[in-house]
RNA sequence: GCGGAUGUGGCGAAAUUGGUAGACGCACUAGACUUAGGAUCUAGCGCCGCAAGGCAUGGGGGUUCGAGUCCCUCCAUCCGCACCA
């Protein structure tokens, strides 16, 4: 072999891992466990493309290092395998999605398998997979027999529910559930038909079905959840978004808001998540208040923060959507409201969004009492409110918010100063809180005392309470589509019913096509003979993406359990993940969920953890650097980049295959579409210089670059090191290869340390001296604390220092070269297994230890000490390590250098810290 | 608007508790070996300056013997949320 050949050794090594299956795993109780899991992949039909493995390649590092260290490593990888994609493509093809979906991971495995993962594919999952979704229909059936305690802050059996209906009726039990749900006694409930007291009992199931106003996709044909719409579209496809209101399926997670808050505090996640989740959970203490509106039965309760501003109330608004508008509008007042509440209602969700500036509102007629003044207070209807939120209905106060404030400013109400100082401000919304005023007997109160004040004189006066709301909603658990996991549920008389649990999985019924019915209904109403037992029909909607990703990390644990969704000794070995590595995209989606899932199997006793993962990761993304062309406007020609500004262009991406440095292949781009056969070109230099644009990358853009690609021209090692020597993991970063023979030339240098000038493998016995003994401990240490702080891209560049060290004092000795190839295996796993196994042994996975770093090899006899005057340093001077402070400061001062720049000056002080440096001040 | 993060050479980036700013790599320059190569090796490489030296971590101010690092303030970029009462 003559030199570092990697195509071979790749191959080669890759075949010996999977035969060998060297990375299989079993519970060993002899040894400490560590769990590393990446966000599995959707399996879409683009492929993998660079940014992919960064994660993946952190996470392999951490993995082979933690094996090498002694522990026993779960480290698997799976397929997020149902999803819209595939369907789409089903629809346009009328081929089955499990089809596309098969064909993608097959291609996905195969490149994953080229990068030389670890990976104990025995345990691989697939959502989509009967086996798998029979689990995660058994969970949702859990959770369907379940209801929140919140005295206990736990889920409970149902059974414990109804056993409390039959002793006591509902009054006393605190349960999550639907505002709406009306008081009974136990009496009461025994005598209700079995169907009222389903109805009832589907009010406080953790899953249960109700009419919701719903984000609805026409281009998708289905609902999407709150985190799959941004800015009023869908997340995928970007289809517009519109409100509806449906019979769905839900899931509590409301319950879970405080725990869900509270569990963050626990586990080791970026604080910019988990803000991202507090924010999502949006919670905020305050209190209702009750308006009673003015000769009339209605009262309105209205949420606030800020009680103590209730003096300041001079208007009430509700929401649009609000239902007692009606009766609250007179007679005068009624053509003007229904005609707002019309268009309001009707504005689509994005121009709402879009649209908050202009304020807008109309009055009903009606006044309401203000319950702690008494005031009369005319009640307005206003799309700012929020039916979604609180209870639909706000407290006017125009002196301390801003939108109250842009709102009365604009209709012409009343402002009333209840914080000293504020009328004063142009913008008296500035002054959050002081001293209050005009506000009867909350006058000299800071504004923070009288906020509990006056929520005690309202709950006296039975006019309000405390309480506390969030902005986070229950999760919509339906889709109406057919690549999902079907609802384990049929209808008899109306009533949903589960299956019974042997007869899991309900499997997906064969359709004709992967639409909806002419009639409307999900696609799973083209199934013909789909009945249960022939007569009840199943639910027609499926299960949402997220529902497989909410659990799978207990999966891997014990995938091919038939018995159970993961077996308890499995699950206590296991525990949870220890390192989670993926994007930050599923912040307020699958890491919410996941979490709420595990809190859930946790409080049935079905796992021993509540949060499922420990510490979390997220790597940055890898953006394209997408090429651009530039068309002369209504002609077939194209403009260098440099001469645009004498055309009229349309710029145009163009696939960075065809562009090296900027220069476009011409022949290459005629040849890309057939319509660009025969295009002209306007040049510059003789060239053709493209546009550039950091972006995403996506098949749309033209700027997918294949890690295959660089892994035939550079191989897996080099791939890998250079993706880690790119920059910090969590950083975002453009992808460019200009750095790559760097990486390359250092896997060559490693090779040639332990080959001769010919090529031949030489290694020598010879004992190393204290230099190379310094070289390599040095850098043992520094990789293993790089390691364990994950930061991979100064681990990279302290082995290339060591090679470069080893190679110039043309060290080949043996105790040395073994140890440097087991501490960069996590790294280039493929030639560090190739060199050990030339130094003779099996292979490194099964047989290696991370060597463990000596101090006293590190151990230095002098110290440099910069000796600085006034701060700046002027010369250094070496001194024995075990000097004293008097010494060195003696010695310093003596010195020739330092008596030039002291100019016959006296020192007024010497600052000496020990191996730092020492500072003369003069 | 609110919340989070980031800002260091031509470029990607390093820098334990405040203690020699720019490690490592790319690019670039010069040289060596060579029947030219996108190979390898050696040296140089923040800016100004022949040098001595001076100036440099987004701008301004502060604390300190000493600040990329701590405090205040302003600016720029990125991400998340966004009429949440």
């Amino acid at each position: 072999m003559a030199d570092y050949d990697f195509q071979s050794i790749e191959k080669k090594w890759q075949q010996y891992w999977r035969e060998n299956e060297v990375y299989r795993v079993q519970i060993d109780s002899s040894r400490p466990k560590y769990y590393v899991l990446d966000m599995f992949p959707y399996p879409s039909g683009a492929g993998l493309h660079v940014g992919h493995p960064l994660g993946y390649i952190a996470s392999d590092i951490v993995s082979r290092y933690k094996r090498l260290k002694g522990f026993n490593v779960l480290h698997p990888m799976g397929f997020d395998s149902f999803g819209l994609p595939a369907e789409q493509y089903a629809i346009q093809t009328g081929q089955h999605p499990a089809i596309t979906t098969a064909q993608n991971i097959k291609r996905y495995k195969e490149q994953l398998s080229n990068l030389g993962f670890s990976f104990d594919w025995s345990r691989e999952v697939q959502t989509s997979s009967p086996d798998f979704y029979r689990w995660t229909q058994w969970i949702f059936m859990q959770l369907f027999e379940s209801w929140f305690n919140q005295a206990t802050q736990k889920a409970e059996p149902i059974v414990s529910l109804t056993k409390h209906f039959e002793q006591d009726g509902n009054s006393s039990v605190q349960a999550a559930c639907d505002e709406e749900t009306p008081g009974f006694t136990a009496e009461q409930w025994r005598n209700f038909s079995e169907a009222e007291q389903q109805k009832i009992l589907l009010n406080y199931r953790l899953t249960y079905l109700a009419d919701t106003v719903v984000n609805w996709c026409p281009g998708l044909g289905t609902v999407l959840a709150n985190d799959e719409v941004k800015d009023g579209f869908s997340e995928r496809g970007g289809y517009p978004v519109e409100r509806k209101k449906m019979k769905q399926w839900m899931m509590r997670i409301t319950a879970y808001a405080d725990r869900l808050l509270e569990g963050l505090e626990t586990i080791d996640w970026t604080d910019s998540l988990k803000e991202m989740q507090r924010n999502w959970i949006g919670r905020s203490t305050g209190c209702e208040l009750d308006f009673k509106v003015q000769d009339s039965e209605i009262t309105l309760t209205a949420f606030t923060t800020r009680v103590d501003t209730i003096f300041g109330v001079t208007y009430i608004t509700l929401a649009p959507e609000h239902e007692l508008i009606s009766k609250l509008t007179t007679a005068d007042q009624q053509e003007k409201v229904s005609a707002y509440v019309e268009t309001a209602v009707n504005r689509s969700e994005r121009d709402r969004m879009t649209d908050v500036k202009t304020v807008s509102g109309v009055f009903t007629g009606s006044y309401a009492i203000n319950p702690l003044s008494g005031e009369l207070v005319p009640i307005w209807v206003a799309d700012y409110v929020l039916a979604g939120y609180g209870t639909g209905v706000v407290m006017g106060v125009p002196s301390s918010d801003d939108r109250d404030y842009r709102f009365a400013q604009h209709f012409d109400l009343p402002i009333v100063h209840v914080i000293e100082e504020t009328e004063t401000l142009d913008d008296p919304t500035e002054k959050k809180h002081g001293t209050m005023v005009n506000s009867g007997f909350l006058d000299g109160m800071d504004s923070q005392d009288a906020i509990p004040a006056a929520t005690q004189r309202a709950e006296e006066l039975g006019l309000g309470k405390a309480k506390v709301n969030f902005r986070m909603r229950d999760a919509v658990f339906s889709r109406q589509r057919y690549w999902g996991e079907p609802v384990p549920v049929y209808f008899k008389d109306d009533i949903p019913h589960l299956l019974p649990e042997d007869e899991l999985p309900l499997e997906l019924p064969p359709v004709d096509e992967y639409k909806p019915t002419e009639s409307g209904e999900p696609p799973l109403g083209r199934a013909s003979d789909w009945k249960y037992r022939d007569e009840h029909s199943y639910e027609l909607t499926t299960m949402p993406g997220w529902a497989g990703s909410s659990w799978y990390h207990f999966r891997y644990m014990d995938s091919q359990n038939d018995e159970e969704f993961v077996s308890e000794e499995a699950q206590k070995y296991w525990e949870s993940v220890d390192l989670y590595i993926g994007g930050t995209e599923h912040a307020t989606g699958h890491l919410l969920y996941s979490r709420f899932w595990t809190k859930f199997l946790y409080d049935r006793n079905y796992v021993s953890v509540d949060e499922p993962y420990k510490k979390l990761i997220n790597q940055g993304m890898i953006q394209g650097q997408s090429s651009i062309v530039y068309r002369v406007k209504g002609k077939n020609e194209f403009v260098s980049a440099g001469l645009i500004d004498n055309y009229d262009v349309t710029p145009i991406h163009v696939d960075v295959s065809l562009v090296t440095n900027d220069v476009l292949d011409t022949e290459r781009f005629q040849q890309w579409r057939e319509d660009l056969r025969y295009v002209t070109f306007v040049l510059e230099d003789g060239k053709y210089i493209c546009g550039s644009e950091v972006e995403k990358m996506s098949k749309r853009l033209f700027n997918i670059v294949n890690p295959d690609d660089v892994v035939e021209q550079y191989g897996a090692d080099t791939l890998r090191l250079y993706e880690m020597f790119l920059g910090p993991l969590e950083q975002s970063k453009p992808w460019n290869t200009n750095g790559i023979d760097g990486v390359f030339k250092f896997l060559r240098k490693l090779w040639r340390l332990f080959h001769d000038g010919s090529g031949n493998f030489t290694v020598s016995e010879e004992t190393p001296t204290p230099e190379e003994l310094k070289i390599l401990h040095k850098t043992i240490k520094k990789a293993q604390e790089d390691i364990e702080s994950y930061s991979f891209n100064t681990t990279v560049s302290s082995f290339m220092i060591c090679v470069n060290e080893l190679t110039s004092l043309k060290c080949k000795k043996r105790t040395i070269l073994t140890n440097l190839a087991i501490i960069i295996s996590p790294f280039a796993p493929h030639i560090s297994e190739e060199l050990w196994h030339l130094l003779g042994h099996e292979s490194s996975v099964t047989s290696a230890e991370f060597p463990t770093y000596n101090d006293e090899y590190l151990v230095e006899n002098t110290h440099e000490y910069p000796i600085s005057i006034n701060g700046k340093v002027r010369t250094k001077l070496n001194f024995a390590m075990d000097a004293s402070k008097e010494t060195i400061e003696t010695v310093a001062l003596k010195d020739e250098t330092v008596q030039k720049w002291l100019d016959g000056k006296s020192p007024k002080r010497v600052i000496v810290v020990p191996k730092r440096i020492v500072n003369i001040v003069v």
